[in-house]
DNA sequence: ATGGTGATGTCATTCAATGACATCACCGGC
DNA sequence: GCCGGTGATGTCATTGAATGACATCACCAT
């Protein structure tokens, strides 16, 4: 007989996924998520910095894969291929079998101002670092800068139509986005 | 004798900007500000929707400005002359005379997580706004939302340079932003 | 003068967030 | 097998953001 159930952060994870989602971020308390998985919101505050940060546990580890798919591209690479490099290493943490929960954790977000908020702020670390890995290949700025930034718009744009359409495959929408934004450049 | 001074809401602007400066957003409570401000704490919230708005207050004229100038673009430009159109229009608000206020509303901004959370979430509704803006030109998604989002990028990287830098026009900053990523799309 | 209106104040309440301190199963050393 | 340390959790108290309900009262139109 364990004095505690293990796993008490998995367990707040799914349980704040779930209230979000049936009753919406705001109609939630923090004191509900803890007694449905089984803790006291003393314990939720002790994994997570605050309500909004239970949706973001993964985003370290996008951003890892990101900057580590930028490192790994060709030294001669222009900035942009470098970038797109990244992008296509995003898609392992994309596969169709995430789909769904991503397309849940996606709804909740976009349903509440203060989620969008914390998902933007993720996005511009995201962005800061990509920007940082692009100087370490002597791209010097603002175009350190602003590659990184483009990367984001094409991710972001991207993204959307994973969580939203069919069955598109992640990389695919990556390179896609990528061509449509060099089309755009290319126009007087 | 009039029961109250005029001009609550600027009082309070004024004061916010102050002690946010003086001590910081977390070391400011809304009690504190409404105090300098002759008010009570109930006042500030009837003006402003949270304790971070009262620094954006001015973001939907800035919106509106680039949406007008997106809009009065000639009608044969390609999309992202059409943005670049936006970004000059934006330089209006953006005057040699504006620059010691902006310094120090960035310096405050960049100094708090939740702060930079706001303000990206302005930055998303702005990109918002010139996507619609450019797919009422005939733009096609996801063409508009991209080109909007790119736009933002050279806006981002160029206010900073703005803001940080000495006397540089914003308009020229614009400018020279827009051709950084041409540059940038047109390598391999 | 009079009654309505709008800006503000007062009061009470909920809930996010955090610090201080207590508890107690588990584990390693003896 | 006992025993002290450790780590995860609980308990309690507090601050401050945010909001609803209701009161107040100068000002204005009639």
């Amino acid at each position: 007989m364990v004095r505690w159930e293990p796993d008490a952060e998995g367990r707040l994870r799914v349980a704040a996924l779930e209230l979000y989602t049936e009753r919406g971020f705001e109609q939630t308390t923090v004191a509900d998520i803890a007694e449905r998985a089984g803790v006291t919101a003393r314990t939720f505050f002790r994994y997570f910095a605050d309500k909004r940060e239970v949706l973001f546990a993964g985003s370290s580890v996008l951003q890892d894969l990101m900057v580590t798919g930028l490192k790994d591209a060709p030294a001669g690479a222009s900035p942009l291929t470098a970038i797109a490099a990244a992008l296509d290493a995003a898609a392992t943490m994309f596969g169709p079998e995430r789909r769904t929960f991503s397309r849940q954790r996606h709804a909740v977000i976009t349903a509440n101002a203060e989620l969008r908020e914390r998902e933007l702020i993720k996005m511009e670390s995201l962005g800061a670092a990509l920007a940082a890995g692009l100087r370490r290949r002597g791209v010097p700025d603002p175009r350190a800068g602003l590659a990184a930034q483009a990367g984001l718009a094409v991710f972001h744009v991207g993204f959307q139509n994973w969580v939203a359409g069919g069955d598109e495959d992640f990389a695919d929408l990556m390179r896609a986005g990528m061509a449509d934004l060099r089309g755009l450049a290319a126009e007087a």
